[in-house]
DNA sequence: CCCTTTCTCGAAAGCGCTTACACTCAGTAA
DNA sequence: TTACTGAGTGTAAGCGCTTTCGAGAAAGGG
């Protein structure tokens, strides 16, 4: 084990070396490299050993060049996005891009856009032929790069969905992974009514990512079934603890006076972070969460089980997404007459115990 | 504004065409490109305006192929590091890297080692000309990665320091960057010596990662700088929540008898994550965290500031850590006789509300 | 006015692959 | 025997850049 052949001269073998070594014509190895008809087996056998004896590997740029593939899928990450960075949504998310991509023979590469440059320039650098199609994700409610990418006629799918303003026809024509974010917060929201709440708030994030909209969407859908109104119960701010902290006390302070001291409050928050935030404004303003309010979280990081009280949240299949969004890529990709495709994950429901029925008192 | 030439013409074109247009050879051109002398200002004018009407770019691939330098900067991320991967850590460090990449006009291609493929396999494919060096993370004990890399000749930086185990010609060989986690875990160690801890702990990270063996130091150097022995008072296990509680669950099961029902112990754990497992433990005890007993984590992550109570905690500088490994590769491919930079980076004790002097009852 | 030197620029040879096309040599059908 | 297959192979023309080398023009020196 182990004693692999100690090639001394480190410099890398060319096919054409390795023809001359196997006797052969480059045309010939490049059709055993590639599994190709026309080779005897004898030829074959021949020329599969040299290259094994040699370690040889055909080098990737050049035949990316002359394929015009380079097996490469580009991965847009905003800026803005420190919350996507921050958190396991951004890791689950790459690792399910890489492993798809990996298992079919693609590298991932990943273009950060750096606020200086337009997305002109951002994705025009990445494009200059490195990759062979792009996946954007945190889509914005008008999102410039999806104009941009079209006109490029690069292959390319969203993680999110774009939002129906766009013409329809636009919506429809373009690959697209999300999770079921209306739904998520619908059900966060219904948990809440039958919990007994009150008071029912969206901490959501800010209102320029589309999932945003998606996740109001549903938090009203849930309220106006019940036949209340959402009207001046959605607060919006960055995916933080702070966020949710301070978006909490503005919220308390609204309802100062209309409630029993903010018994019957229910939260419902865009994120984990907010989540957390939020709880911490309320312990400080007396309120037991899990008895007299309860708070349910978004994406199910890690830490939301361990919180104090543990938290309710919606989870989302992130590795899956990464997975699937590689999948339509690789499929544009390698046909590109194939019909766009929309895919929607599930969300679920984690029910812990900074939710409770409202009349529960600490147990 | 936004008035884009539009080029319905979406073909790329290739710097004959460009050439062509502006009566020039394909040589003046790529002078042009290049900022390259040889030119006369009224060509390279002409050239240029001809480039921008008509938004050239340059073939990436092919100039990579005609230059032996593809701009890519590749980094291999362990599958095993699922902690890794669920944490701040990991994106943290990749902003860091594509950020200063992306400065220096280079590329990140991530390579996710999959179980079942050496690494023979996985770099090898990797490396396939694809790649003009790579940055390691995540670094073993007797890491077999690191011989691959040496003898394959490519530049690459370690993050993390390799141990002396090591003949140490090669430690120093070897570009890498680490933040001081002997100091780290020092500190956190003497913090909790200072408040008045009796029975002290390390929960360590599992004792394959080389990051676990230099914590484990600088933990052992604190206990016997003031008398005391460590033996014993060390255990690993992965970094995660549930490592955390269990091993605290052993601790509080092997101290019983010794110490007043747990009063006075103070722990030291390897990951945030880990340190709130043993709140959890440690409040199911009956024991008041930040009163009765301490406990310090490791990694400064979002919800530690929102904890319950607030962790202390030791940060490191990550994205600093991502920023100048990119910076040392990148040195290293562009002058390869460069010698070879260690460098370490501090880490902070943040000191919050899990760590408090021991007469001290809650306030 | 001739010889160097300097500045511009183009022709063409790579970089390491893939593949269209031509060719050879059985084997088969007529 | 002749013509026609088709499998197996090699030749060479790309893929879109960079760069060496040499030529021609302009400038400077004696």
């Amino acid at each position: 084990m182990g004693a692999r052949r100690a090639d001394r001269a480190r410099k890398r073998l060319t096919i054409a070396e390795i023809a001359a070594l196997a006797g052969v014509s480059t045309a010939t190895v490049s059709r055993v490299l590639n599994g190709k008809r026309d080779v005897s087996p004898e030829t074959r056998l021949k020329v599969q050993r040299i290259i094994a004896a040699h370690n040889y590997q055909p080098n990737a740029l050049a035949r990316s060049l002359s394929l015009r593939r380079t097996h490469n899928l580009g991965l847009i990450i905003p800026h803005t996005a420190e919350y996507l960075v921050s958190f396991p949504y951004f890791s689950e998310l790459i690792r399910g891009i890489s492993q798809r991509a990996n298992a079919a023979g693609y590298r991932l590469l990943l273009a950060t856009s750096s606020s200086e440059r337009s997305s002109e320039e951002t994705y025009g650098e990445v494009l200059r032929g490195a990759v062979d199609g792009l996946i954007v994700v945190d889509l914005k409610v008008q999102d410039e790069r999806l104009r941009w990418l079209r006109r490029e006629a690069v292959p390319f799918v969203l993680i999110g969905r774009p939002l129906e303003p766009e013409p329809s026809s636009e919506v429809a024509g373009v690959n697209c992974v999300d999770s079921d974010n209306v739904g998520g917060a619908y059900r966060a929201t219904r948990h809440l009514l039958e919990l007994g709440h009150e008071s029912i708030w969206l901490i959501n994030g800010p209102p320029e990512h589309a999932v945003s909209v998606y996740r109001e969407r549903g938090f009203r859908r849930a309220l106006e079934e019940a036949g209340r109104s959402a009207e001046g119960r959605v607060l919006a701010g960055p995916f933080t603890v702070e966020a949710g902290y301070e978006l909490t006390q503005t919220l308390l302070a609204r309802t100062r006076g209309r409630s029993r001291g903010g018994i019957g409050i229910g939260i419902v928050a865009a994120s984990d972070l907010q989540a957390c935030g939020a709880v911490l404004a309320l312990r400080e303003a007396g309120l037991r969460v899990g008895a007299d309010v309860s708070v349910v979280g978004f994406d199910d990081v890690p830490l939301a089980r361990a919180f104090d009280p543990p938290l309710t949240t919606v989870r989302q299949p992130i590795f899956e997404i990464g997975k699937e969004a590689a999948r339509l890529l690789i499929r544009q990709i390698e046909q590109p007459d194939a019909p766009p495709l929309q895919t929607v994950f599930p969300t679920e429901l984690i029910v812990r115990r900074s939710t409770r029925p409202l009349a529960h008192s600490d147990e």
